[in-house]
Order: C-alpha cells, then sequence, then structure tokens
DNA sequence: GTGGCGATGTATCGTAGCGATACATCGGGC
DNA sequence: GCCCGATGTATCGCTACGATACATCGCCAC
C-alpha cells in the first residue's frame, strides 16, 4: 500500500523523506494514523532497488576540503522513474481483495484523479459490497446479543454498523455520481441539467 | 493489544483457538477486519512463556495401542491462570498513548465492563481529545485545499471528517451517561428522574 | 555572541500482526 | 465409496509501527 502512494506523490514531483511523509499525512490523514519513518525508509530502499525511484543527493558539495557555503545537510531527494510511472498506473488498476479493506480503498481513492472511470466504480462498488458485508455481520452480533454480548460490546457495535450504514450511503452517492459522469463537488446529485452521458470521462 | 484481549476471553471461559479467534472476530468485529491465526498462535505462545495461560489437551487419549473410540483430533484448550488474571487487571488499567489509537480504544472499549468507572471515564476523554485533534487536522487541509488537492482527495478528508465529527458526539454522549452512573442502553439521556449521583458504580 | 530549543532531516532496530499456506480430522451429502 | 466444507493447529515471509538515535538549521532570550 505504502509502495502505492509514495508512487502517486512522487509522480506529482520528486520530494524529500520529511516533505513526502508529511505529504502522505495529509493525503491519507482520513484513513489511517500516520505514516512511520520505520515504514517509509525501507520502503524507499525497496523502490530503489526495484529501480521505481532514484535517488539524487541535495543541493550538497561533497568536494572534500572545500567547505560549502550553506551546509545543506545531505537531504536526499527522491524522483520517480519511467518504469515508476508505469508501476504506478499498474499498482491503480490492479484490484485484489485487499483494494477494498480500509487501507487499500484509503489509497486507491486517494488516487481516483489518475484512475479511469471504469476502475473507478469497481472499486467503489466492491468497498461496497465489503462494507455490506461487514454491515451484515454485526447485524448479527447484534440480534444475538441475547447470548453473551455486555451493554459497552453492544454498544460498540452499535457504533460500528451506524458507521457501516453511513459509508455505505456515502459510497452510493459516489457511485451515483460517477455514472453521471460527474466529480465529486460538482453539483448536486440531481442537478438542473444533468450532463451529456459520456460516462468515459476521465479527470487528471 | 490481542494480548489483552485473549486474556479478556479466556478471562470468561477456556476456549480452543478456533473458538477464540470466533469470538474474537465478534467482540471486535467493529473496530478491526479480521485476527489471522499468524498473529493468534504466536501470541499464545507468549502468552504460556510468560505464564499469563496454560494449555490443556482436550479430551484425547494418548496411551499408544488404544485407539479412542471418538479420536477428537488433539484440540487444544487454553485457559488463563491466575497471574494472568491480574496481568489483564493491570493491562485494563494502563492507559499509553496507544490507548486512544483505533486500536487500541476499541480493546479497551470492548471490556470497559471490566473496568472501574474513573479508567472508563478517562479512556473515553482521552479518545476524544484524540478524535479532536484528528479532526482539526482534517479542517486544516479542506481549508488549505487551495493548495493542491482534487476533488477525489477533499471528497475523502470531507467524509473522514465527518466520520471524526460523530465520533466525537458518541464520545460525549457516553462520557454524559458515564458521569450520570448509567450504562449505555439503560435509558435516555435526559431521563424522567436522574439516578443517584454515586458515580463510582462499577458494572461487572 | 552564545546557548538552548524546536523544526527539519535521515536512518535503524525490535516487534506486532497479516496473508498465504500446509496439514489433519470430521460429518454429511451424493 | 468419495469428495467437500467446516473445524482445528501451526508456521513462514513480509509489511508496517513505535521508539530511538543522531545531525543540522534558524531563531530568540539572555
Amino acid at each position: 500500500m505504502l509502495e502505492l502512494a509514495i508512487l502517486g506523490l512522487l509522480h506529482e514531483s520528486p520530494m524529500h523523506g520529511y516533505e513526502l511523509r508529511k505529504q502522505l499525512n495529509t493525503k491519507l490523514g482520513a484513513i489511517r494514523a500516520a505514516i512511520s519513518y520505520g515504514s517509509l525508509y525501507p520502503t524507499l530502499r525497496r523502490l530503489q532497488t526495484d529501480g521505481w525511484i532514484t535517488e539524487e543527493p541535495g543541493a550538497e558539495s561533497t568536494d572534500p576540503g572545500v567547505p560549502p557555503l550553506t551546509t545543506r545537510r545531505g537531504r536526499v531527494v527522491y524522483k520517480i522513474t519511467a518504469e515508476g510511472k508505469e508501476r504506478f498506473q499498474t499498482l491503480l488498476a490492479e484490484l485484489g481483495p485487499e483494494t477494498f479493506e480500509d487501507a487499500g480503498f484509503g489509497v486507491h481513492f486517494a488516487f481516483f484523479a489518475r484512475t479511469d472511470a471504469d476502475t473507478r466504480l469497481r472499486i467503489l462498488e466492491g468497498r461496497r459490497r465489503r462494507i455490506e458485508e461487514r454491515r451484515e455481520g454485526m447485524r448479527q452480533a447484534i440480534s444475538r446479543a441475547a447470548e453473551r454480548l455486555d451493554a459497552y460490546t453492544l454498544e460498540l457495535q452499535r457504533h460500528g454498523l451506524d458507521a457501516c450504514e453511513r459509508e455505505v450511503r456515502w459510497l452510493e452517492e459516489l457511485i451515483a455520481t460517477e455514472r453521471s459522469g460527474r466529480q465529486p463537488g460538482d453539483g448536486p446529485p440531481t442537478g438542473p441539467a444533468a450532463p451529456a452521458a459520456g460516462s468515459t470521462r476521465q479527470p487528471g
């Protein structure tokens, strides 16, 4: 998952680790806590050995004996390669089971602007299906609650169920928006004049 | 986190691995996907070496040459020890930073029935604070959105913000309930006659 | 002018937990 | 008679996290 996210951000512009982490955290802040350096740097290392990104030293004179005016502290700028861009597109379009789990879905969704319309729709629908399954599981648990769920566990289930129902509704709105060829925020779901039905529209 | 959850369930009754996993998944279904055997068994192993639980072979004749009528396949029943029960109480009352993150909070909450009232309140308030921080982060991201957030990333932030606001409200209701000495589901938040203000009430 | 401190920056280590996989038994349907 | 799905135990490789270490930069108080 991190691989996709990093390639996506470096696709927009080269960056050094610290900046990358900050952007990762704003972009994915809604779906996960915070990317750790213990995840970031090893992944960057791997992406390099796989050839998806390259590392270039930031403005720093390595000439011995000649101390640079501004010793900028060897900050390393990471840059995506042509192969990396292909890899990114591949990962974007590759839908495994984990694509519909929380983290996977969040990352994919965050890069929807670069995803083609068909894939977007498939991801949204797969996610909806996944959440509906989860919802049913909780409904079962609540209805069988007489068994041995105490008041707090039950309350937790109710809260989870509510969150699921909300997410399903959210997804359904997004799916409707997609089908009508609009982007989220473009206008009200049932606008005064629907745009032309060219559903292959691709922003980004 | 798993350690606490396992001790909590084994506290209720001895169980074998398969059953434990199922119960774990119903109890924690609202907050996490599914506990893997790759997490469960190593943890059980560790809990044994630490002396918090013991392993006893289920009904199985190990007498050689005498095949049992019902070859029950060596299922292993795990049982909490006295030290394990102490350990459980310690973990329940131990509030680190991770107690207020998603997984940690969920597990603690799931065992609120065995937690004393003061700790419950501290956990709920800490969690609220944590979610409020997260909420502010997203608000920042949305208001600075002109920068470089596309429509989809923005929509994701909005959805995340909404979820945070909802959770804060949920937590506030729970906190009010706690302060009034009730349990969730006991009655409406502003009932006709508030119960006596003895806030040290301890269910479980 | 200097000493400290918070932000910026790179990096590793130990550990928790996941997903895939292997393997075995049991009951029931075809 | 046979296969299949549910039950059941267990390991392996990998991802990612949290803690930690360490260095530099800019700035402000003293």
